[in-house]
DNA sequence: ATGATCTCCGATCAATATGGTCGTACTAAA
DNA sequence: TTTAGTACGACCATATTGATCGGAGATCAT
């Protein structure tokens, strides 16, 4: 439950790179292709591409055409968040139908719906979390993010 | 994305509905039949009525058979998280798959994997959020969670 | 200019997960 | 013993997701 989709974890994975290449020691300022990131990674190469290009068209990378041609980061690591690179994948991202309901459909139980306060709560204390931490932390050595005190009072699991 | 199952949507209703019942003014200790809840909450019966079994057989709520029978919560509002009642409804609650991982299967991307630590850091936050907020706290009244700094520093949505 | 290489984009298919249904067996109160 | 209720397992329909295919446009090297 709450899984992230394969699609959503390839953006990931493919925005870690272009970004660690991009700003790393070896080769800064290179662009990347496609390729070279399905082989890294084993990830089926048409799905992939299909992934960058709706990162692309989200304006979180910039493609370049032709022949050593491939993806650069839009804006610099720190400006992306996670919650940015989420939703730009699999929507806005909603724990609750509810949240977002336009004036057609809503749920049957809106009116007597005893949840919806809570949820909503809990929805945005995890949108928080995504959208504090950018893919900058992602690249290693900085602290990622201030979990709150680990003291679980409740049970294990 | 991030959207939690229906199930898990009428179990969280179910066990608010009868949690209020049960420590409310009206009739303290009553017990709540699969019916009564259905017809207050427009969630099909026959659904709702196996949501119900899954989360009596994993020990949140004790069922009373036959006649005038109905459900009752196992323990205080106070002692059942929603990490809990969600986890009791879809298993366990990873954002990643890597997180479980027999070692039949484990992600070809594995040994490159470079969002593996991160999103792991994520789940464990966003578990936290889940454990550290009860039952009792949807009961109303109560402060939820404390939302950790809202100062957000990237950028609006 | 022409061909090779690459991104772009849309349509499509298969697998899986989910929401929902049905029928029956079992239990306990009246 | 009848009746109202839960327990339980098999089952189907649909939506979502993961993955594939094919062609159109763009750009660089020759």
């Amino acid at each position: 439950m709450l899984k992230i989709s394969k699609k959503a974890d390839y953006a990931l994975m493919a925005l870690q790179h272009i970004a660690s290449v991009q700003f790393g020691d070896i080769t800064p300022g290179r662009v990347v292709n496609t390729k070279e990131i399905a082989e890294e990674y084993h990830i089926p190469l048409e799905l992939l591409a299909k992934v960058l290009q709706v990162l692309s068209k989200n304006g979180l990378i910039e493609s370049h055409n032709g022949p050593k041609g491939g993806y650069l980061l839009a804006r610099s690591a720190r400006q992306i968040t996670i919650a940015q690179i989420l939703e730009s994948i699999e929507g806005p991202l909603a724990i609750t139908d509810c949240s977002h309901e336009k004036d057609g459909d809503y749920c049957m139980q809106r009116e007597h719906c005893n949840i919806r306060t809570p949820l909503l709560k809990i929805q945005d204390s995890i949108y928080q979390l995504l959208n504090n931490m950018t893919l900058g932390d992602m690249l290693g050595g900085t602290p990622l993010i201030t979990i709150q005190s680990p003291s679980a009072q409740g049970v294990e699991r």
